[in-house]
DNA sequence: GCTATCAACTCCTCAGACAAGCTGACAACC
DNA sequence: GGTTGTCAGCTTGTCTGAGGAGTTGATAGC
C-alpha cells in the first residue's frame, strides 16, 4: 500500500521538521502565509490547510490579523502510537503500575456497586473461560480487570486503563493464538482473589495479588 | 480574553459532532466537499480545512479521487487536556502509580550512569532547596524524579511521567505559593533515601519509599 | 468469465479578490 | 508627560473559478 503525500501534508512535516530543529521556538511567528508559501514552492491555500493540520495538533496556533504562532515544540504524543511501538512487556509494565494503584485504592474506595460489578464480570469471566472463543474470553477478563480500576474512583487511572486496553487485546490475541491449551483462561482463582481482598478492604493485600498475576501474565510473554 | 473561532474551525466541530452523533460511523465515506460546503453554507476551501484539521487529529482522512473517510470515532483523547482537567489528587495518584513502579524497576535495572545521574540531580535540588527561587527548585525536584523513572528503562513509564510533569509542574507553582516556609523544600532526606534503595538493588524498598513520598505529597495537596 | 476502456466522480492545487482583525506609529487632546 | 483616537500596513479568513490527478464502477468487447 504506496501513499503518496499531499503537498498539504508534506509542507505540514516541513513546517514540523522547522519547529522540531529550533528554527521556531516557542512563542515564535511564523513568516506570513504568502512569504512561506514563495519558500516553498506551493499555493497559499497549501499553505493554509499545512498550517490548519498542524493546529488541528495543536503545534501552531493562528490568529487573524496577528500571524501564525507556535504553541508546542512537538506534536502532543499519540499515546496509541506510543503504545503500538512499545514492547509488549513495557506496556504491560505500565499496565501493572497502573492496576496495582488501582486495587490498592479500589480497596479504601469501592462502593457495594462496585462489588456487585465484580461478581456479575467474575461469573462472565469463568464462563467465557470454560467455553466461549478467544475474544470473547478476552473482552470478559478485560472488562473485570476494568472493574477493578474503576472501583479506584479515579479518572487519570481510568482513563489510563483505557489507553491501555487496545495494545492489551491485541497482545492477548497472539498469545492465545500460541497457545492451543487454554492455560491462561485456567487463573480465576487469582482474579477473584484480587477481587475479595479489595471487598474485605485490604489496600496492601489488593496491591501484592493485583502485581503478583501481571507480574505472570508479563512474565508468560516476555 | 474573548476569541472568536474561525468558520473552518466552527465546521470543524460541526463534523466531529455529526460523527459523534452516529451521523457517519467507523469507515464512512463523508459527503463531497460541495455537497458539505451548500449543507454549512461556507465555501468549499472553509470545508477544507474543516476536513484538513481533523485529519491533524486523526478523525478523518481524505483519499484524492476516493473521498473523505471516518477513520476515528472522536479525537484521539488529548492526554494534556485530560490532566489539565482531572482533579490535581487523581493526576498526584496517577503519578504515582507511575514513580512507584518506575523506582522499583530502577532498583533492578539502574545502570552506574543512572547512579551518576542521580548524584548530580540531588547534589542540584538540594542547592536549589537552600536559596534558588521556586521555579528552579522545581524543575530541579522533577529533573531527580524523571532520573528515577528514566532508571527503569522502560519507554512507557518514562513517556507517561513526561506527560504528566506539565500539569505536575503547576500544581507545584501553586502550592508552593502558599507556602511561605518552604516546607517542601526540606525533604532532602526522603529522596536520597529513594536513590539509596535502587542503588542498593532493593526492590521492595524502592517502591515503598516512593510511594510513601509521594503519598506525602498528596496529602499536604489534598 | 475476464479484461480494457472510459466517463463521472472525487480530492488536490493554484490564483485572485475582498473581508476582517491586529499592531505600531503618529497626531490630537487633557 | 500621559492618554486617547485615528489610520496605514500588515496579517489571517473566506470565497470563487479553473484545471490537474486519482479512483471507481459501468460498459463494451473478447
Amino acid at each position: 500500500m504506496i501513499r503518496r503525500h499531499p503537498l498539504a501534508e508534506q509542507a505540514a512535516e516541513e513546517l514540523l521538521r522547522r519547529i522540531g530543529s529550533g528554527e521556531w521556538t516557542l512563542g515564535t511567528k511564523l513568516p506570513g502565509e504568502t512569504t512561506l508559501a514563495a519558500q516553498l514552492g506551493v499555493g497559499r491555500s497549501t499553505i493554509r490547510e499545512a498550517v490548519r493540520e498542524l493546529a488541528g495538533r495543536r503545534v501552531l496556533e493562528s490568529r487573524q490579523g496577528a500571524g501564525v504562532f507556535v504553541i508546542a515544540l512537538q506534536a502532543a504524543e499519540d499515546w496509541d502510537k506510543v503504545l503500538r511501538k512499545a514492547d509488549i512487556t513495557d506496556v504491560l509494565e505500565g499496565r501493572l503500575a497502573i492496576e496495582t494503584e488501582g486495587a490498592r485504592l479500589a480497596a479504601s474506595r469501592r462502593t457495594q456497586a462496585d462489588l456487585r460489578t465484580f461478581r456479575y464480570t467474575l461469573a462472565d469471566r469463568k464462563r467465557a473461560a470454560a467455553n466461549a472463543p478467544d475474544d470473547w474470553y478476552i473482552e470478559a477478563d478485560l472488562a473485570f480487570h476494568r472493574a477493578v480500576v474503576t472501583a479506584a474512583h479515579n479518572a487519570v487511572l481510568t482513563e489510563l486503563f483505557d489507553t491501555f486496553v487496545p495494545r492489551i487485546r491485541r497482545a492477548m490475541i497472539d498469545m492465545l493464538k500460541l497457545d492451543d491449551e487454554h492455560r491462561h483462561r485456567h487463573d480465576q482463582a487469582a482474579h477473584e482473589a484480587i477481587a475479595e481482598a479489595i471487598r474485605a478492604k485490604d489496600p496492601e493485600l489488593a496491591a501484592t495479588r493485583a502485581r503478583e498475576h501481571l507480574g505472570a501474565v508479563r512474565s508468560s510473554v516476555g
